[in-house]
DNA sequence: GATGAATGAGGATTCATTCAT
DNA sequence: TATGAATGAATCCTCATTCAT
């Protein structure tokens, strides 16, 4: 639905839309230049307090070149999190998805961490962006296409190792450990060195010892 | 420290002895009706989208009147997060002091979990506040006073429960505990009925299984 | 609705609102003045074209001084329209109230018209809200309260006129005057000395000539 | 004058004898395109409203194709107007020429506004045309060749019907027919079935009593 | 000729904060 | 004290127009 997703489909391939809508090259590296504005600005700012124009300014655009392409804030923060959910699986693969219920789970669970953790550390803005303008009942809807995304992936990775658990538990299974992930992460973000790696240890534990209890042995 | 505290100490100085008593009195009433306007703002748009003028005009006071008893926006959260958690400490006393070593962590997590929840809503701006406009790296220095009350309280009560631990890793602990009620906070808010004491329970779960290795037995 | 028109309430006098609003006389002041900017500004550049920054300019004062005041653009047309017509009611009084049966049209026909031109060119915004921001089909709504009034006000200055006329017939006649008037009076303004003199003459002719047939002898 | 004729004009001296004429043809095309998205536009948002850019995405082309076919917004609306009063003259021929002195004025009259109001239902943006942004005193000079040329056909058709009224007089007659046709258009379009016919019978008998005392019997 | 990209001043509106009364 | 008035930079976003390809 923003600019930019059409932008993302490679031309000639996908269905054929009203308009050829034939995006130059120029025009996948605005976007590209703008997404990576934005992210810095979200990372150093956040997202609420982040402004149009600054990401414009820190891309070296005017506001306008920026509406050429997103019809607003929320669409950045939107096609951002699509990219980075896409690269996600681009790297790690098979990270987020079912695993082999032999694997022990202190295993799985310490290496989805570390990815994640990694992950996050080189995409700074991932963490600014689960953080959007939360009104505390509110899971921030739309927005939030990235925390939903996020869930899904855990639910599916959890469903092999939870074979006798009714649906619905495993999804509050799943929202519980993205929570959980979410908070160690602000932990492990506000700390650095041998400090740092303790609280990557600390949220392993944790995330450990709460799905334990519910595997199938 | 409070902004409020300031600007009622400053008439001390000039007035004789019988005036600053009403003159506080008014003060106080002032200022209680000014945090609990704030407190309702804040739970309806969050903190970073509240303005003062909303909260003034919440309160049915003029904007004028609102500096007069605090110097900014921060300084209202940042008494409104005081004033709870010494509410917190009324009301609930020894929740989160040291606690016997005998009492079963089990018993010791629920009942500080349920009354930390209870306390939430009845106390909405709570979370509101815990979310303030975060910047991943930085856990809201001066702003969250609020947290760093509860974390040290969380380390005092858990300090009994691990006598052989390093003071610092009973830290660590600690702010992992506090991150891990935040984000189970998050997720209990977002529903309601059975479904709401379906993630109270996983609360719980996920603190008391966390702990349960690192407590003696 | 207007913040304005809550101003013009004189107070202690209206039903007691929400909180006193004790509107200062600088207030007042600055509403006038406001006021008059807008007129200006609409007048030169028409309706749709004025910028709320520009009034704000032209009654030197910043933008947000004008919000204080005004909601939106829309509000000062409105509240300025409703000026114009207490200042028209004021000024002209009977002018386009009922009028005794026994007064050749042509002379209550040529009165009203007169009033109604001088009125324009004392107040030359008139026209200008009068040509808001009109789609074909859609006789600008609530921004025309003031055509609307001024129908009304026709509507019951014809009644007498017209005794066996059912009342739909009544109202349409009234709409085709005020068109009318205001089809003339663009043309009345295009024109000055000997030429306006002339319009002025064919208005009346066209009024005139409209309603003669219609009136009971 | 129209900037589409300016475009066409420019490519008729490097080009050899024959390309010219498939270019030309090609350039018809965009602009009738052009003519009819600007239509559009114009009709639902009004002129001033109306943007460049959604008439090139109304007509499917990018604004850089707009404006290489017309100078600015208002040669579009300029064009279009003489476009639409070129096929009105097609159209109806005789309608607002002299007509024969012994046809009763009622039946020129009433052929005259049935066939205007058809053209204007056909045409809507006729309408949007003539309300352009126009400030009071000044009847939209350029913008308004719509207006001028109408008023001249309604002078031309005029003239033999008051053949001892001197051409001043004529001309203001004129003026006052089409600012009275407007003014009933405006009303017409405003309402439909029974109450637009009604509206249609009012606006014939305007006109036709304003000018029945002025033509010679 | 056609496209999409780029512009940047300008639009309405908000808001934390200060000031005069 | 309390009020309403005042500020002005900043917000998001639009638009007529020009440019490079």
């Amino acid at each position: 639905m923003s600019g930019a997703e059409a932008a993302t489909a490679e031309d000639g391939q996908a269905a054929p839309q009203e308009r050829p809508r034939r995006r130059q090259a120029r025009g996948e590296r605005r976007i590209a230049q703008l997404l990576e504005a934005a992210a810095s600005v979200f990372t150093t700012t956040g997202y609420t307090a982040a402004s149009t124009n600054a990401i414009a300014r820190e891309a070296g655009v005017s506001p306008g070149t920026l509406y050429q392409f997103f019809p607003n804030k929320e669409a950045i923060a939107i096609e951002l999190g699509s990219r980075l959910m896409h690269e996600m699986r681009e790297t790690y693969g098979e990270v987020l998805t079912p695993v082999d219920p032999a694997t022990p789970l202190e295993q799985v669970v310490g290496a989805a961490v570390d990815r994640f953790i990694d992950f996050n550390c080189r995409h700074p803005v991932f963490f600014a962006l689960m953080h959007g303008p939360d009104i505390p009942g509110r899971i921030a809807e739309e927005h939030d296409a990235l925390h939903a995304t996020l869930v899904t992936r855990v639910e599916s990775m959890l469903t092999p190792l939870l074979p006798d658990t009714p649906a619905p538990e495993v999804s509050r299974t799943a929202q519980m450990c993205v929570g959980l992930y979410k908070a160690g992460l602000e932990l492990v973000l506000a700390h650095e060195g041998a400090e740092r790696e303790a609280y990557v240890r600390e949220l392993k534990n944790v995330l450990h010892r709460y799905l334990d209890p519910l595997v199938v042995d």
